[in-house]
DNA sequence: CATACTAGTTTCTCTTTGGTAACCGGTTAC
DNA sequence: GTAACCGGTTACCAAAGAGAAACTAGTATG
């Protein structure tokens, strides 16, 4: 859309308003953990998540690390917390509708890591 | 693949699999700028890119911030950079065709970054 | 009573990231 | 000569990111 000619000009326009809208994507979901949290949630949806199994299967995060991720992701509406009465206490998480949402996201970077593995391997024989 | 059952087990495995595939990609394209220097490339290869240019167009980027993430994509082959022999000096940056491998991701995160804005203007009706 | 579990929080520290501004060499236009 | 342009680099500094480890509170198990 709005790409009427060739010379630049609508399309310069076209092109800064992507890269605005990538960064507010990169704002929201950027960062060492946040997508490998929505990945990791959205691949579990028929198991019930703690915090504690996230923290163990997600490689390499520290608790303070994960709490601080898992706020943020729940303010932007993308997973939802809920606190459950045993003992010893329990929190399920779980993504939301809207966090689906941000499955193709994380399917092109899975692809694109398998791909780019590949190729490094490739280039060292 | 190797969704046998849907105990949890071999899926685990699976899943794993998959977020370190993302995380060899955060590795290579992660941090603030790198997506926007490819999708901004990517979007120019009907022109000829300087680094002025780029730095005026990327909203925000400073020499330093771009000069080092050039220096990185280059290495990781996704970008190429050209000197031209002109007065004074010009240095024509590229994408290459590996570098538009990430296009998918890119293009991902535009639209979930336009979708994102669209929601969060109606939440605030 | 000691230990262990869940779900974090706190503190301390180090590293990375990132911005500003000055600067460099070379060239060209005024 | 001086100012401006290109393509950066360097130095300085502040803020954020991130890890390790200790710690909290409540419950339960041995």
């Amino acid at each position: 859309m709005a790409k009427i000619n060739d010379n630049g000009v609508l399309r310069e326009a076209n092109c800064s308003e992507e890269l605005m809208a990538m960064r507010d994507s990169l704002d929201v979901l950027g960062g060492k953990w946040k997508l490998m949290i929505l990945r990791f949630l959205t691949n579990r949806t028929h198991q019930v998540i703690h915090f504690k199994k996230m923290q163990r299967e997600i490689d390499g995060i520290s608790a303070k690390m994960l709490s601080k991720e898992l706020k943020e992701l729940e303010i932007n509406l993308l997973i939802s917390r809920a606190a459950q009465d045993t003992k010893p206490v329990t929190v399920v998480y779980a993504i939301t509708e809207y966090g689906k949402s941000v499955l193709p996201v994380t399917e092109t970077l899975v692809n694109w890591g398998i791909t780019h593995r590949e190729k490094i391997i490739e280039s060292l024989k």
